[in-house]
DNA sequence: CATGAATGAGTCTTCATTCAT
DNA sequence: GATGAATGAAGACTCATTCAT
């Protein structure tokens, strides 16, 4: 609604940024930073290559951008979900599934989320690699949170470190994206999220 | 005892490949791929460029053989300790001791590991890629078949599939692996494999 | 007078294109040709890019322009000076005083002026090239004019060749401008006209 | 014969460089600074880019080793010229003298040593201005000395500041140089010294 | 008529790879 | 057999100029 108000020359702006970071996104997410060029993403995104320099001041701020974009929407999606009403474990139901429907739609994301956030994170400047970080840490005690709460009010056994758990769910989700990644047919991300949920919730050994 | 029936020319050769091997896993690892020159390699490994070509055709391929390398030596300490005479309890943390120990004595593999198995694997030559996936999957198999057995013996509950039970255990040492990369002092990899076993066998909520 | 004659509309049209003329003259002469960009120009005069393609019609137009204007101006007022009134030391006295305040009083010109009039005059077309020679061997000519006149009515003794002491006493009061312009506070350029001649009309030898 | 004793390879490498710059020197002195690019460079002295920079790092320490040597040398034998034994004023001939030999065996060094010492500076880095700014301060200061002495032995009348007459005598030569430069046939840089040096020493004016 | 967004040729520079010694 | 000098394709980035609005 706010877009409408905007004068149509910034809208055009805003849509055409939109473009070459989608260009980008895609390129980067197949082939890796280094291994695109400028004229390959200006030639994606249907704009000369100046034409690319006049939204970003060289490749890194490309990156840069598409990256803090990406995590910023990601983010705002999983913690929304997390915030949602309900108890504890609705929650971390919340976030699975979140987890499952924004990758789904961002699937060429995935591989650069993984690339910044586990993977080497050589290729871009230091500063935004420790604000990524942060943003990251910070998602994690949120989810961190969520166990604790979860604790105190009896709802959880106090079977390990809540930031530990955090962790876990975290990484197993994201192992679940991966099978799905690798093999779409036959590892689907789960519908239920408790066939993820099951296996912190059950305990393998009889208490 | 093999090495000592090699002649001694070719002893010599293999211990300048595996110093020519060295450098470069150390220069990847910290780097990257791409941010990494052939002749920084040579210069490191203290070769003349030339003799580098002689023992790796290209880049790519002084690059597969590393991984490739790397990824054998893993796995082989990683099914050792899993194939170890014991319950299916006792595997399991041998399991997670040993990768402890084989990735503390080689940290600068674990980049590259991750890299290559979960985030950009847009490096390299798409064939050596699957061999990884491959290696990487019969592993996974192996590890799931413990889970398999653990239940058939009764010794484990059947909370979940047992390809995703392994896959979960894989994918929480990793986490651990990286807290403690990025916080050694603060995120230790435990040295207690119950530590991280727990989240599996215990459950969170109450049978 | 004559601007008052002109319509409103060519009296700003004449006011804009001296401001894109102030503009350039500036930057070129603090960066050199090449590192000055034509945005830059526009941006410094407060015009569109495209307002300053209605005036100039390319750089190298810009350019010449600037210089064929800013020599015009400066020819205009020493040839003023030299054909003042009065006995021939007496013109050599205003030209060199001329010098003095016209580059005092475009401190910005004296670089671009070496630069083409002694420098690398590699810039620019060639064509223009020319027309700037022709005018400074012109007013050379007319300096050495005066040098001769001097001669013949036995003001000056024949101690060479009228054209070589024009150009002579024209390098010199160069090389004051540029001791002024290096190091202004130790090398004025000499307010006594004869600090300079004196090194023509006396004669380092006794005779 | 110091170079006879050098390994060939080194000798091979000098002869290099010295090609490229040969091939440098005629194009910066023709073309100017910015509108040289390095693979003209390479092209003109048949070498690969990659080659050339083995050599020079970048294009501005290519420029700064062209200028730096070739004002070396140029100092060098004006230098020597000086201070050959002899009276004042036979000093000042053999200046004159070698100055005209040194440029006409150069003759594309000047417009490359007037760009760099009287022209516009704003191509290259900083530090090496001023360092050609000493270099030609204190040669101005050897030049003036031998004004100074003549004085002081009343060989020559003190008609002006010593250093005033170091730098007259030398714009005094560049500028026949810059005559001779534009047309050679009409203005030849003269062959006897004192066409030169008998504007300095005779006077225009009767004593 | 002014504007400034868009263009793309051209520049510097790097680095994987080859091959003569 | 080892060496490292030489190569040149490819990539990031700039800027003069055009033209639709």
């Amino acid at each position: 609604m706010e877009e409408k108000k905007l004068p149509r020359r910034e809208r055009e702006k805003l849509a055409q940024r939109q473009e070459m970071l989608a260009a980008a996104l895609e390129l980067f997410s197949k082939k890796g930073y280094r291994n695109v060029s400028m004229h390959e993403i200006a030639e994606k995104a249907e704009f000369a290559i100046g034409t690319l320099y006049k939204f970003f001041t060289n490749k890194e701020d490309l990156y840069k951008a598409l990256i803090l974009e990406q995590f910023y929407k990601f983010h705002q999606a999983l913690t929304k979900a997390i915030e949602e009403p309900g108890d504890e474990i609705q929650r971390l139901r919340n976030y699975i599934q979140a987890k499952g429907e924004v990758f789904r739609a961002n699937v060429s994301m995935i591989r650069l989320y993984f690339a910044e956030t586990h993977g080497a994170r050589y290729n871009v400047m230091a500063g935004f690699d420790s604000e990524i970080r942060e943003r990251r840490s910070e998602f994690m005690q949120t989810l961190a949170s969520i166990f604790e709460t979860g604790m105190k009010r009896k709802r959880f056994r106090k079977i390990a470190d809540p930031y530990h758990l955090a962790v876990t769910l975290d990484s197993i989700t994201n192992a679940f994206l991966f099978l799905w990644l690798d093999e779409p047919e036959r590892h689907p991300y789960p519908e239920d999220p408790d066939t993820i949920l099951n296996i912190l919730f059950k305990g393998l050994l009889d208490q």
